[in-house]
DNA sequence: CTGAAAGCGCTTACAG
DNA sequence: CTGAAAGCGCTTACAG
């Protein structure tokens, strides 16, 4: 490889060029005061002449900024490929990185446990300025470590715990309450939901406000677990269509798109009609939504608008906001061909 | 956000306690000779007691390393989120990053043309120690621009030129050789190829091949273009299939996952049976592929190997390599339920 | 408004 | 084998 040395343009090209100090063209960089009009377009115009970028790792070491956050995805490959829900996140993500001219440094570890050391690592390395968090556990120990370290941080979660680290709240009980509201005007009044695994907060919230509100709307609530994979939403499928014709649930409220495309083919399979004696319901809409037939049913969260408010409030903790805790809008529904009346 | 000042460990920390000089414990730390293996011993044992990391930005600027790969994707996020190809391809990134503790800057910009700006702001700013490409064009302006940037990049493409900049090579013919073999042992003998857009090189190495590799066993080959949207494949597949019996081809190479998955739909809405009166192929595996019923026949590349790979040819490069191309093997047919006797 | 200087935390010749 | 010192390219008080 036939490399020509990359001959950086440093502040110091630009000083000796415009024959004023080093400083003065940090000032008139950085739009800090300091420098008269006529200096800083001098400055301003050589170093886009010049083609002039900082250097990240100078900035860093005396700015202790590094224009740049972390995300660590600590979840199974199979699932996370499959799923769209990550490539859209990381999507919002980037729309706001791009405005704000930041950058993502990401790592996807799979759920070996490794991800603590790399939080533990980015941080005391100073490689990010924070962190946006995913997939909060009980007891999630990345919140004392990244309090403990000093590192701001945004939890994208269903849990308003008031811990000092900062807050993207989903509204679950919104969520819910359009999903159920559908369903009873439909005339439904036996209802399963399958979720994901519980050791996810806000699979448990979820869950929860499942049962409380269908109760109250005087719904018989049913609540399996599945692991979000194809197979598991299979399973559970399987065994909640076979239970006897009056207890058997009229529609299905599915934790994921995979699983929920997977309840579509074992009803399919086992001879019940959808939606005439089936519903069912996507926790999150995606192609696979998209593309099943029939046409699934699901919630639209606004991903990308999600992961940018994420993002938004991180950037607003590292400036110094003392605000922690922000709400996002609730979804709407996509009603499409999988729900039906009673 | 009540956040506590984090107090950094640096080596003049270590050195004081050990009382030896800061070159030492870089010796040290890093495993140059310099120092007795006793001092040696005492100062990992100290950093790992201290938690020690050193300060990303100080590394890079001394040392001019980053340990910092860049991944600019420039697509629309509708089908970058649909299809699963990148998720996957990070994946595979991200498992050679994570042995080789480097870490991923990653920067999504959709099709505006922005990212060639990502690439010199990156370079420039010494963020990264190197590129991965993905989507060759015909005169692509990333690799003049990191070439004369000294910037160590791997184009993830079709085309073997020889250019200087790293390559890893997907040898199409390989891709196509089995594809048509199979369609071949069925007897098919009218084949039609919907690929994705021919601005990108890998699309038009394909569309060749195919055709003459086709042409070579006696097919009759036509070639459409597609843009990987669901829509795409829908309209050229009824196009396609609406033919009269007598040209119509029995059998379907498409260019991904999702326009496959129209084509499969498009089939049926027609009555066009599948794989009795049509054999389809999908380009890349994935899920889609996995939950459509019939289940689609695909190829799959072993898209993390093929990802991992290529990072590794990148280190290699940033550490001095000068052999610059290097060969991706051959994926497998995954022969489901959407290819049958002509 | 402007400049000289120290400092961020490392690495790396260069002497001893 | 070990230490003192310069340097990477910025930012930021501090004087003028």
């Amino acid at each position: 490889m036939s490399i020509a040395r990359p001959e950086r343009v440093t502040i110091s090209d630009i000083a000796r060029r415009l024959d004023i100090s080093k400083a003065s063209v940090s000032y008139a960089l950085n739009g800090r005061p300091g420098v008269s009009a006529q200096t800083r377009a001098r400055v301003l115009d050589l170093a886009e002449e010049l083609g002039f970028h900082p250097s990240s790792a100078a900035v860093a070491l005396s700015a202790a900024r590094t224009g740049t956050i972390g995300i660590v995805i600590a979840r199974d490959p199979q699932v996370i490929t499959a799923e769209g829900f990550y490539m859209r996140t990381l999507f919002g993500v980037e729309q706001f990185l791009n405005d704000a001219d930041g950058s993502l440094l990401l790592r996807l570890t799979g759920e070996n446990g490794e991800d603590l050391d790399v939080y533990r690592r980015w941080a005391r390395q100073g490689r990010v300025d924070g962190f946006i968090l995913y997939d909060e556990h009980d007891d999630d120990p990345r919140v004392p470590l990244l309090l403990s370290m000093g590192m701001p941080a945004v939890m994208v979660t269903s849990s308003p715990i008031d811990d000092h680290i900062g807050r993207l709240i989903t509204p679950e009980v919104e969520t819910v309450t359009v999903m159920l509201d559908h369903l009873k005007s439909l005339g439904h009044k036996r209802i399963a939901h399958i979720s994901g695994p519980t050791t996810y907060i806000h699979e448990r919230v979820r869950a929860q406000m499942m049962t409380t509100e269908g109760n109250r709307r005087g719904m018989r609530m049913r609540h399996v677990e599945g692991t979000y994979s194809y197979e598991s939403g299979a399973t559970e499928a399987h065994r909640l269509l076979t239970l006897s014709a009056r207890t058997r649930p009229t529609a299905l409220i599915v934790g994921n798109d995979i699983m929920a495309t997977a309840v579509l083919r074992t009803a399919a399979d086992l001879g019940v009609r959808v939606p005439e004696e089936l519903s069912i319901i996507a926790w999150d809409d995606s192609v696979l939504c998209h593309v099943a037939r029939p046409q699934l049913t699901a919630m639209d969260h606004g991903l990308m608008e999600k992961a940018r408010l994420a993002t938004h409030l991180l950037f607003d903790l590292i400036g110094g906001s003392t605000e922690v805790h922000r709400y996002s809008p609730v979804g709407t529904l996509l009603v499409r061909e999988t729900t039906g009346p009673a």
